[in-house]
RNA sequence: GCGAGAGUGGCGGAAUUGGCAGACGCGCUGGACUUAGGAUCCAGUACCGUAAGGUGUAAGGGUUCAACUCCCUUCUCUCGCACCA
């Protein structure tokens, strides 16, 4: 009994496809082009999540669907295969992190291949093949050769930035000094999180709480040097090019999110270089600055006798009632009182101690200092008091703000605090019902309205205010217009081993002390392998493990001076900046890339992946690929035109009820979620036991799913993210072993919308699997004894309806694969097959045209059906199915026929006939004619040939 | 708090521009074939009602001949960000 054998059909099939190499794609397209890709995984000792195959599915079917369609297709795979928990493995066993990474790498390999994806693995990379690393380092060479010119918008190399001549007057290194400053790659000390006990720097994610994920042992941040790469540059640009990006506006909504652009003013408050008396700024000197500035204009930087600060509401500057600077504000010294020193002195200092989190956390109780001094407001010159508050952020805007309480929830938290004055400068307008309160000082009001104790602006609406007033402060040199992100430079190093290493060296003196100076290697000189290591534990200091390096690698001698490699590597991100451009020429070893093969292939058209990745890599890989696009390596302003994320899958939906230590049952209703997802009794506070419920031990009941045994007990629905501890993940190798590829690839794509999250049910696996047995069946004849052809399949010509329906079904799966609304498509084959396993006579030709079909999905069975068919080669590159519109019109159409919006009744007429002959059918309906006697017919609607509508008094 | 997305049968989900709500699948019920079935085939399956009929797309309101779809208000859930001035 030839039954469908997936365990059988799906293995010949990968093999025939590797060995005759079938989706290898041409160096170069071949007519039109699309280059599809999937975010290539890390691969993890956990081997394929069933998340993987839901986007690998979705590219797979593009690319196969258009193979078919003629297109010239590049469908990749790699591996993003630098990572941490190979580093940890290294420290637990002492086996070398490529050792397990190549394990682990072979496993999703296998994985992968059992799945039937038409990558052309001849272009595989991994991000830890030294060939492919070398590139990494290469690049970063070239952001580290580049410098951004703001007149320009554009990337330049660093020979071309102009040296001031005040800086080239003081030699050399001044010059030296001054180009690392302005390099897109650039060092900087940065506080890490240092665990002494670990003996090793973690990432933000590994503390919580101010100790370590493992071992719970305290982390204190520390300042080390590191490099960071400047993204901010790009900001604007990784903003505005969203726009022509074919991505689903909340991704784009996202990265804007994240970029966080915000126009507004900076406004200089003049303190003297010099506290007056009282703290505040001495009068004289104040009018000769004022004048001084009238005549220089505003300057670039601010000096030390002014407090510079950033607002998007320079329009409140009349309501500015004093003025916050973080703690690490650098004129913290210069502000603070000699009577207060004791008191900002241990207020800083406990705010370094906080970590970020720990700042905002603490949001709703806002602490602060007065410094003792004050600065003058430029809006009326009044001196306002200078306070120092960790709720302002040193990283953002200037480090310094004007406070107006009256019209920002912070600071009005921050005046009601510590007791200062509130003006209200912004009517909310008459209409407002909290007028009388904003006016009273008594709420703060954020929006717009119209001007009031702004003297002669009263009245002034906020947006003509805001243009008015920069303008005016801008003539006096007391302000400018501003833009500011939120988007922070790249931390681009980590104290780890298993990443890239810099191509930098650092010069030593003759001491053997860094000198400060760097030295690239040259880009021939590439690549920088990382050293043999033999012992992969923490050696204790917070200094990068290649510190430990075996010393001919760690010191080089080059043109007679000595120098000491970096020992920091390059974090995960870098590798999966480019990869995409690597797989266009993989294996070329005098450039990155072949310029001629860049322009052919990219950008690539289609990108799915996990929505995990919607912000950083993305925005990431954007910021490298226009660097690259400035120094003319790659041609395409963006890299990805077309993104699309898949949703996640959830584990199966679980019914959960809540027991009392003695067992008896808790509604649902009556459970509060506690401390590390604790359950406990809303009112008594005891905790509870979530067990889990059986579907058949609940029930419906109105809105709520309560225990059959007592419907008093409310119980809880919903489906969990698959995780090791909730014991709910699903191993694709199993799915692969009970139901075959084909089911797994269907299923996955049946759930639901590829972009929604859905939770998994192994019981609709179970039913595309029956599926796909029923299209064996339509064309296999299962009675016989070999693989034969079912004898209701013959060579006829197809009825009018077996046309129709064989049309109508080309026609829907087209569209929908091109929708990617693969759920669809694949309910459109199974109504075909519904249909057609009801034929008596089965037209060859449309079992032809099904199986053609259903191949990008399904592909293993399509390729054993076709073979059955008679066809010796591979289907890959068949032309796909076309339709014929005029075949799926039917000569009689039903149309329903409505009285004040109800369908009373139906009828039948011609595919051809009028609106008039509609109507005529429809009034004489047997149905309808009694109910329309005696009324007056208003009006009838007849819309598209596809209702009747009568509106009848 | 801000931003994005979502809410349709017992479950996953369908429904070009507003035009027959519930395609397709799971599950369930009944039947056929069977020694047997987790195989296969047939029929039924939103809810209330014996029926005629009525009610239904989170809740409420609106626009319209006609609303899952458009507008307003509210609620719930998921995800992201979170003192960004």
């Amino acid at each position: 009994m030839p039954r469908y054998n997936p365990a059988v059909v799906e293995p010949k099939w990968q093999q025939y496809w590797e060995a005759k190499k079938t989706f290898a794609a041409a160096k170069s397209p071949v007519g039109p082009k699309l280059y599809v890709l999937d975010m290539f995984p890390y691969p993890s000792g956990n081997g394929l999540h069933v998340g993987h195959p839901e986007g690998y599915t979705a590219t797979d079917i593009v690319c196969r669907f258009e193979r078919m369609n003629g297109k010239s297709v590049l469908h990749p795979m790699g591996w993003d295969a630098f990572g941490l928990p190979a580093e940890q493995h290294a420290i637990k066993t002492q086996q070398p992190p490529r050792v397990t990474t190549e394990k682990n790498i072979a496993t999703f390999r296998r994985q992968l291949k059992s799945l039937g994806f038409s990558y052309d693995w001849d272009r595989e990379v991994s991000t830890t093949d030294v060939e492919y690393f070398r590139w990494t380092q290469w690049i970063f060479l070239q952001l580290f050769d580049t410098w951004y010119d703001t007149a320009a918008k554009k990337g330049r190399p660093i020979a071309e930035l102009p040296i001031p001549a005040e800086v080239s007057a003081q030699g050399g290194l001044a010059v030296d000094k001054y180009r690392d400053e302005h390099r897109l790659a650039y060092q900087l000390e940065a506080p890490v999180n240092w665990c002494p006990n670990l003996g090793t720097v973690l990432a933000n994610e590994e503390v919580i709480g101010g100790v370590s994920e493992r071992g719970g042992h305290p982390v204190v941040r520390i300042p080390l040097r590191q490099w960071m790469l400047r993204i901010t540059a790009y900001a604007d640009r990784l903003e505005s090019d969203l726009e022509g990006l074919d991505w689903s506006e909340g991704i784009k909504a996202l990265q804007r999110n994240w970029i966080g652009r915000s126009t507004g003013a900076e406004v200089d408050f003049y303190i003297g270089r010099e506290p007056g008396r009282n703290g505040k700024p001495h009068p004289a000197e104040f009018k000769q600055w004022r004048d001084a500035r009238g005549a220089s204009g505003f300057p670039r930087t601010a000096g030390p006798e002014v407090l510079r600060v950033f607002t998007t509401r320079p329009d409140t500057l009349y309501g500015a009632t004093y003025v916050v600077v973080a703690p690490e504000h650098p004129l913290v010294e210069r502000l603070t009182m000699p009577d207060r020193k004791a008191e900002v002195q241990a207020y800083c200092e406990q705010a370094a101690r906080k970590s970020d989190l720990d700042r905002t956390d603490l949001a709703k109780h806002k602490t602060g200092v007065f410094t003792g001094s004050f600065a003058a407001n430029p809006a009326n010159n009044r001196p306002v008091p200078v306070w120092i508050a960790d709720y302002v952020l040193a990283g953002y805007g200037t480090g310094a703000i004007m406070a107006v309480p009256a019209h920002d929830e912070r600071d009005y938290a921050f005046a009601k605090q510590f007791d200062l004055p509130i003006i209200p400068v912004v009517d909310p307008g008459e209409g407002s019902k909290i007028r009388a309160e904003v006016l009273g000082g008594a709420l703060c009001y954020a929006d717009h309205g119209t001007a009031m104790n702004s003297s002669e602006y009263d009245g002034t609406p906020t947006a003509e205010f805001k243009t008015k007033i920069t303008a005016e402060l801008a003539r006096r040199g007391e302000a400018r217009e501003a833009v500011n992100y939120k988007l922070r430079d790249w931390l681009f190093s980590r104290q780890h081993f298993w990443g890239e290493p810099f191509p930098i060296l650092h010069e030593l003196d003759d001491a053997g002390n860094p000198t400060g100076r760097l030295r690239a290697i040259a880009p021939e000189s590439l690549p920088v392998n990382l050293p043999p290591m033999t012992e992969f534990k923490p050696h204790g200091r917070p200094e990068p493990p290649l510190e430990e390096a075996p010393q001919d690698w760690l010191y080089v001698t080059l043109d007679g001076k000595r120098y000491k490699r970096e020992t920091n590597t390059m974090p995960q991100w870098a590798g999966s900046c480019w990869y995409f451009l690597r797989f266009i020429d993989p294996k070329n070893s005098d450039a990155l890339i072949d310029p001629a093969l860049e322009k052919a292939w990219m950008p690539v058209d289609l990108y799915i992946g996990g929505a995990e990745h919607a912000v950083l890599h993305l925005l990431y890989a954007r910021f490298w690929h226009k660097v690259l696009f400035d120094r003319g390596i790659v041609t395409m302003r963006e890299p990805f035109q077309k993104l699309v994320n898949q949703g996640m899958i959830l584990g199966e939906l679980e019914i959960t009820g809540y027991q009392r230590a003695d067992g008896s049952w808790v509604s649902a209703r009556d459970v509060k979620e506690g401390e590390n997802e604790k359950s406990l009794h809303r009112q008594t506070g005891e905790e509870l036991r979530a067990v889990r419920v059986a579907s058949a031990d609940a029930k419906k009941e109105g809105d709520s799913l309560v225990l059959v045994a007592d419907a008093a007990i409310r119980l809880d629905s919903r489906a969990y993210k698959m995780s090791k501890s909730r014991g709910n993940v699903i191993n694709p190798d199993d799915v692969v072993k009970e139901y075959g590829a084909d089911s797994l690839r269907l299923y996955e794509m049946f759930m639901g919308p590829l972009e929604a999250t859905k939770p998994w049910a192994t019981t609709g696996v179970n039913g595309v699997r029956g599926f796909l047995d029923r299209v064996w069946r339509m064309i296999v004849n299962d009675r016989a004894d070999e693989l034969e052809i079912h004898p209701a399949v013959q060579a006829v010509p197809l009825t009018e309806e077996q046309d129709r329906i064989l049309h109508r079904t080309i026609r829907d799966v087209t569209q929908d694969i091109r929708r990617l609304s693969f759920n669809t498509a694949i309910a459109k084959m199974m109504e075909f097959t519904n249909f057609y396993t009801g034929c008596e006579v089965r037209p060859r030709e449309a079992m032809e045209k099904i199986v053609l079909l259903l191949s990008p999905l399904a592909p293993h069975i399509a390729e054993e059906l076709w073979e059955l068919l008679g066809h010796p080669e591979t289907l890959a590159y068949e032309p796909w199915p076309t339709f014929d519109e005029a075949k799926i019109r039917e000569s009689t159409i039903e149309i329903p026929v409505q009285i004040l919006g109800k369908v009373r009744g139906r009828i039948i007429v011609p595919a051809d006939a009028d609106d008039a002959a509609i109507e005529a059918a429809a009034r004489a309906d047997e149905k309808i004619a009694p109910l329309l006697e005696g009324k007056t017919i208003v009006k009838t609607i007849i819309a598209q040939k596809r209702l009747v509508n009568f509106v009848v008094k």
